[in-house]
DNA sequence: CTGAAAGCGCTAACAC
DNA sequence: GTGTTAGCGCTTTCAG
C-alpha cells in the first residue's frame, strides 16, 4: 500500500504546462480578465479542473498589496447583538467575494490594539470595528495602511473615517421621554458589565440627563460588574428594588437583563407594568414570546452588518460616511 | 496643506537599512529565531519602532507555504451555540498568534463547499468544520491541501481526521430514559429548522427509538420549518398540543424552543411539570432564570470551540482523535 | 552568530 | 489576444 504522499500544490504554472499556454493566461482566466478568447479559456479551465487546482491567494495578494480579507474586531461574542452584526456582514461579504478574519477583544482596548496589529498583518481591503473610541495605536495603524475603515455601533462621536450605528445618546432620551410620557415617575435603570462598552454609559447618561432636565430624576441605578445575562438581570433588580423601593419603572442595558428581571418579577409578585414597568433595549426574539411581552427599544443589527460591510466594499475615500440606523419602540406589555 | 499621501509600507529591508543589518537578522529578530544576539536584537527593534514597521504576513505565509490562520465553517450565527463555540475557539487561536477566517455556510452543503475553498485559498495552518457529514468536495479539498481538519458537533459518524463533539443519538436515547424513568409515559418532540442539522434528526430519531423500545413510543413530533426561537416554540408546542392532547411530556430540539414552549405554558394555565413535562437542550443561561427553571441537556459550546482549537494546534497526523465532551442534565422544575 | 542568494506563486507592465 | 520580464516581502538554504 503506497504512502498517501502529501501532495505537492498545484500551481498555475502546472496548469500553463498542461493547458500549453503560458502562465499570465491562466493567470488571466482564473481572475476572468477582459479579452480573453473562448479557446484559450477553455483549453486554461480544463486543465485547471484536471489538476484540481485553486489559486494561493497569498501569492495573489502579496502582488497586488491588498487581500479579499475583510479584518473584523467585536468585543464579544456573548449575547446575540455581535453575531448577528457578523452574521450580517458576511452575508455582504460572501456575496463579494470576500472572508472576514475576525477578532475578539473581549472590551479590552490592549487586545483591541494586538488584534488589529494582527489583522493588518494580512492586508485586509479594510476593516471593521466597533464603537468610535479606538485607541490611537489603532487610528495610526489603519491610517498608515491606508484602508477604508468602518466603525459599527455607535454614531455619537467622531469616527476614523465612516461609522454605521444609532446614537446612543439619543436613545436613552428617547427612553426617558418614553417612561415620562406614559405617566411613570420614578425611574431606576440597570447595566451590566461594569458598563465596559462606553456607549452603554453614554445611554445611560443621557437618560438621566433628560429625566432631570423633566423634573423627574433617575431614582437610583446598579450596574453589576458580571456579564449581562437573564439570572444577572433578576439579580440586579431585586438588589435595586431593595434600596429603592418606590421605583415604578426600569430602563434596562439590554434585553437579556429586562427579561431576567421579568421572571424576577413574576416569581415574587411584582405585577409589570402595573407595580413596575421594564423597559428593554435591543428588541432580540425572546422579548415577543415571555407571556408578558417585553418592551423594547430596538435595533437592526442583521442590517448594521449589512451596511458597514457595503460601505467598506463601495468606499469613497474622499467622503467618509456616517449612517444611523434609528431605533424604534417596539410594542408590548412590560410599560 | 500637503495631501495625506497613502504611505508607502514599510518593509523589512526598510528597517535593515535602518539598522545597518542584513534583510535576513530583521526577519529572524521578528521571528525570534534563536542565536541572536542582543545586540543585533536591539538595534533592529530600535529601528523597526522608529519606522512603525509590522510585518506582511502574505510574504511570510506565502514563502513558508504556511499562515497564521484557521479557517473555521460554521453554519450559522442565530442562535448562541456557534458564537459560543467560536469564542472558545477564539482564545485559544489568540493565545497562540493565530486568527480564525469566517465562513458561514447557513447549512447549505453548496456554500459550505465555496466557503472552505475561499478559505483554503489562504493556505491556514488548519480548518475546523461543523458536522460530520462533509460532503466528498469538501474531504478531496482538504485531503489535496493536506492540513488538520477537526470538525465539531458531532461524535457519531465517521470523522475526516479529528472531531470534537457528544454523541447526539446516546443524548437522545438519555432524553428517553430521562423522562420515562419520572414516569411519563406520553412523550412528544419539537424541532424546527426543517432539522437541516443532521444532529438533530438524528437526536429525535434515537429517543424515538428508545421510546419505542421502553414500550412508550412517541405520541406525535413537530417540525416546524423556521428558525429556532422563542416564538417559533410557542407556536410549534401549541399546534402539538391540539394534534395530541394527551401528551405530559415534550423533548425539544434546543433551549429556544423549550422556553418558548415554557412561555405558553404559562400564559395558557397548562401546569409545569404537572400537567406537561418541558426538556430542553443545550443549557443556555436563560433557562435557569425562568420563572420555572427549565430542565435541559447542557452541553459544553465554548470548550468544545477550545478542544477543537486545541486538537488543530497539537496535531498530530498519525493519529486523529474524536473527544466526547458528553452532556448533562441540569437541575430544573420543569420536568 | 550573521549574511548572500534564490525563490515561494502570482500579477502589473510592457512587448508583440 | 497572448507572452516575457520582473518583482511583491519574506524566509529557506548554504556560506562564512
Amino acid at each position: 500500500m503506497t504512502s498517501p504522499k502529501r501532495t505537492e500544490r498545484v500551481t498555475l504554472k502546472d496548469v500553463a504546462r498542461v493547458a500549453g499556454v503560458s502562465d499570465i493566461s491562466v493567470s488571466r482566466v482564473m481572475r476572468r480578465a477582459p479579452n480573453i478568447s473562448d479557446g484559450l479559456r477553455d483549453k486554461v479551465i480544463q486543465a485547471a479542473n484536471d489538476l484540481g487546482y485553486t489559486p494561493n491567494r497569498l501569492a495573489g495578494a502579496l502582488k497586488t498589496a491588498n487581500s479579499n480579507l475583510v479584518a473584523v474586531v467585536v468585543p464579544s461574542m456573548s449575547n446575540e447583538v455581535f453575531p448577528e452584526v457578523l452574521d450580517g456582514i458576511d452575508s455582504v461579504l460572501s456575496a463579494n467575494g470576500l472572508s472576514a478574519v475576525l477578532g475578539i477583544s473581549k472590551y479590552d482596548p490592549d487586545r483591541e490594539v494586538e488584534a488589529v496589529r494582527e489583522l493588518l498583518a494580512w492586508s485586509p481591503m479594510g476593516l471593521i470595528l466597533t464603537g468610535l473610541n479606538a485607541s490611537a495605536a489603532v487610528t495610526r495603524m489603519v491610517e498608515a495602511q491606508g484602508i477604508p475603515v468602518v466603525q459599527i455601533m455607535d454614531t455619537d462621536g467622531t469616527a476614523i473615517q465612516s461609522a454605521v450605528g444609532i446614537s446612543h445618546s439619543a436613545a436613552g432620551a428617547a427612553a426617558a421621554d418614553f417612561l415620562l410620557d406614559r405617566g411613570y415617575g420614578a425611574p431606576g435603570y440597570v447595566g451590566a458589565w461594569g458598563e465596559r462598552p462606553a456607549r452603554s454609559r453614554i445611554r445611560r447618561e443621557a437618560f438621566a440627563a433628560r429625566l432631570a432636565e423633566r423634573g423627574a430624576p433617575l431614582q437610583g441605578y446598579k450596574i453589576l460588574p458580571g456579564q449581562s445575562s437573564a439570572p444577572l438581570g433578576a439579580e440586579a433588580l431585586a438588589s435595586l428594588l431593595s434600596e429603592h423601593p418606590g421605583l415604578d419603572s426600569v430602563f434596562f442595558a439590554n434585553d437579556d437583563l429586562a427579561v431576567g428581571a421579568l421572571f424576577h418579577c413574576m416569581a415574587n409578585g411584582i405585577r409589570v407594568p402595573q407595580d413596575l414597568a421594564l423597559l428593554g433595549f435591543n428588541g432580540i426574539a425572546i422579548g415577543s414570546a415571555t407571556p408578558t411581552k417585553l418592551t423594547s427599544i430596538s435595533t437592526q443589527r442583521f442590517r448594521m452588518g449589512v451596511e458597514a460591510a457595503k460601505l467598506l466594499i463601495d468606499n469613497d475615500p474622499d467622503s467618509p460616511k456616517t449612517v444611523d440606523l434609528g431605533f424604534s419602540f417596539t410594542d408590548g406589555a412590560s410599560v
